[in-house]
RNA sequence: GGGCUGUUAGCUCAAUGGUAGAGCAGCGGACUUUUAAUCCGUUGGUUCUGGGUUCGAGUCCCAGACGGCCCA
């Protein structure tokens, strides 16, 4: 039957041939958008409109057809939004007229007229000259129940942005989100700069790599998981505030939360504390929603989220007390911690070290507390191989996560700047990895021969751009904000 | 990895184990102010795939594919 269809409008393609037109032209001027003709003429009365109004030429794809045999009504979109345009028979040429014979709804057309308001009331193009730009051989979803096949809209996302216009939406504000964030580091004196995505050597994350291979060196190379270690090398080298808005690539499962490639916004600046930028980051997440929102704070899930700082602050030992219920003297003992770990069904508890032990009782009990904006701060060292030490409890770093609506948005800490002290956790972390552990983190000998130069003191941060998105376009799945997001290859 | 659940016309969905249907789209026709236009007529099916049970399977059973939700 879609075969059918298909011949059809071919044969349809072709009859225009035969008149002499390309369907597939390209050669239509436009002058006008939908939205500026509703902004020029959306107050104008009828009469004001019928006694003559400049040309408009708009072009868009036919969302809609509603025929009366000598007027036709088309509803057209462009980018900016729809416009109906009236085809009157006593209006139009004759040609442009029987032309209408080949026109199906989907197809992208031009149409040149002034403006006029129907009874109903409903600004309109009084088409004077209309031209089928472009066929289209596939037909549109159907049209008020529209496209909701989840499959198929994001395997075709070019049709449920056709049809869906909070799709549309949604990316658009993806678009705004990514250009305020550029514009507020820009406006810090922050430099943007782009680091190889092909490592020999990957880091900066606990994740599992993605592998390729270059043929002409014979070399094995890994998909980023990170950029942090390259750009604290430019941190070293003098660019002493940088940020890079940056594709990263973990090997790892796919959820509502998770996709293999994933864009995160990362940033350095020499002589911060992970302290500023705790306020850095209020002031960039309040000033984003009000972008977004026009206001401080937003709805997920059905959740009023606020991000009128400052924001709440919860130490990760802290948390185990308050939601794990681990007594505030033992969150450094193990058998209290199993037996916490135990009460929330975390599987193979036993094989996990402490300080993993400790983060992941504490995710298990805090995360779904963590709805408002949350610092969680002071994390065990083991589980922070890049942080720098508190000076007062040298098992924690100076580290903080930051927590809306129970999932981690952002990740940053005070670097470590010993270069002695960064080799031993790399020693650590093989150590981690020869017993087993895939995550742990490989030896990086330059990025130790980096600091040996010397790093000046320095805060970095990370940032979940889907997920931020996720928040401020209520959305509840990572694939809602990401085009193209990864699927089993179609059969 | 486990549990639950879904897959029927191009799209959105129906159909006690008993002749596979509707709306929209398409096709033919009527109609000069519609807004999901309306009205008349009409085409269109490997019911995800493969087995099985049954006189008879879209429906029940088994296996698989592809999705969704929850848990790990």
């Amino acid at each position: 039957m879609e075969e059918t269809i298909i011949e059809q409008r071919k044969a349809k393609a072709d009859a225009l041939r035969a008149r002499g037109e390309n369907p597939y032209a390209n050669d239509f001027r436009v002058t006008h958008l939908a939205a500026d003709l509703h902004a020029t003429y959306g107050d104008a009365t009828a009469e004001a409109l019928e006694a003559g109004t400049e040309d408009a030429a708009v072009g868009g794809r036919v969302m809609a057809v509603r025929s009366f045999g000598k007027v036709i009504f088309l509803v057209l979109a462009d980018r900016s939004g729809r416009i109906q345009a009236n085809l009157f028979k006593n209006e139009l040429p004759e040609d442009d007229w029987t032309r209408l014979e080949q026109l199906d709804v989907g197809d992208i057309v031009g149409v040149r007229g002034g403006m006029m308001r129907t009874r109903a009331g409903e600004l309109s193009i009084k088409a004077r000259a209309l031209r089928i730009l472009t066929k289209a051989l596939r037909p549109l979803p159907e049209k008020w129940a529209g496209l909701t096949d989840v499959a198929v809209r994001y395997r075709q996302r070019y049709v449920d942005l056709i049809a869906n216009d909070e799709v549309r939406e949604t990316f658009r504000t993806r678009s705004k989100v990514v250009s305020y964030v550029r514009r507020f580091f820009e406006e810090r004196d922050f430099l943007e700069v782009e680091t190889p995505i092909l490592q020999p050597i990957y880091g900066g994350a606990a994740a599992k790599p993605f592998r390729t291979h270059h043929n002409t060196l014979d070399m094995q190379l890994f998909l980023r998981i990170a950029p942090e270690l390259n750009l604290k090398r430019l941190v070293v080298g003098g660019l002493h505030r940088v940020f890079e808005l940056n594709r990263c690539f973990r090997n790892e499962g796919i959820s509502t939360q998770h996709n293999p490639e994933f864009t995160m916004l990362e940033f350095y600046q020499a002589f911060a504390t992970y302290e500023d930028l705790i306020q850095l980051t209020e002031e960039l997440l309040e000033g984003l929603c009000r972008h977004i929102h026009g206001a401080p704070d937003l709805v997920y899930g059905g959740e009023t989220i606020s991000f009128r700082g400052p924001f709440a602050r919860l130490p990760v030992f802290e948390g185990l007390t308050k939601y794990a219920g681990v007594p505030e003297d033992k969150v450094r003992d193990r058998e209290a911690l199993l037996e916490a770990a135990h009460r929330l069904h975390i599987a193979d508890a036993a094989k996990l070290s402490l300080g993993k032990l400790q983060m992941e009782v504490f995710e298990a009990a805090s995360e779904p507390h963590l709805v408002q904006p949350t610092f969680v701060t002071d994390f065990p060292l083991e589980v922070s191989p890049l942080s720098r030490r508190k000076d007062a409890e040298p098992d924690l770093v100076d580290r903080f996560e930051l927590y809306v609506a129970g999932r981690e948005i952002a990740n940053a800490f005070s670097e470590l700047n010993d270069p002695v002290d960064q080799r031993e956790r790399f020693l650590a972390q093989v150590r981690e990895r020869a017993a087993g552990d895939e995550e742990a983190h490989p030896m990086d000998e330059d990025y130790v021969r980096a600091l040996e130069y010397g790093l000046p003191p320095t805060a970095g941060q990370g940032i979940g751009i889907d997920r931020l998105v996720m928040l401020l376009t209520n959305s509840p799945s990572i694939r809602d904000v990401i085009f193209f997001p990864l699927l089993r290859p179609e059969v």
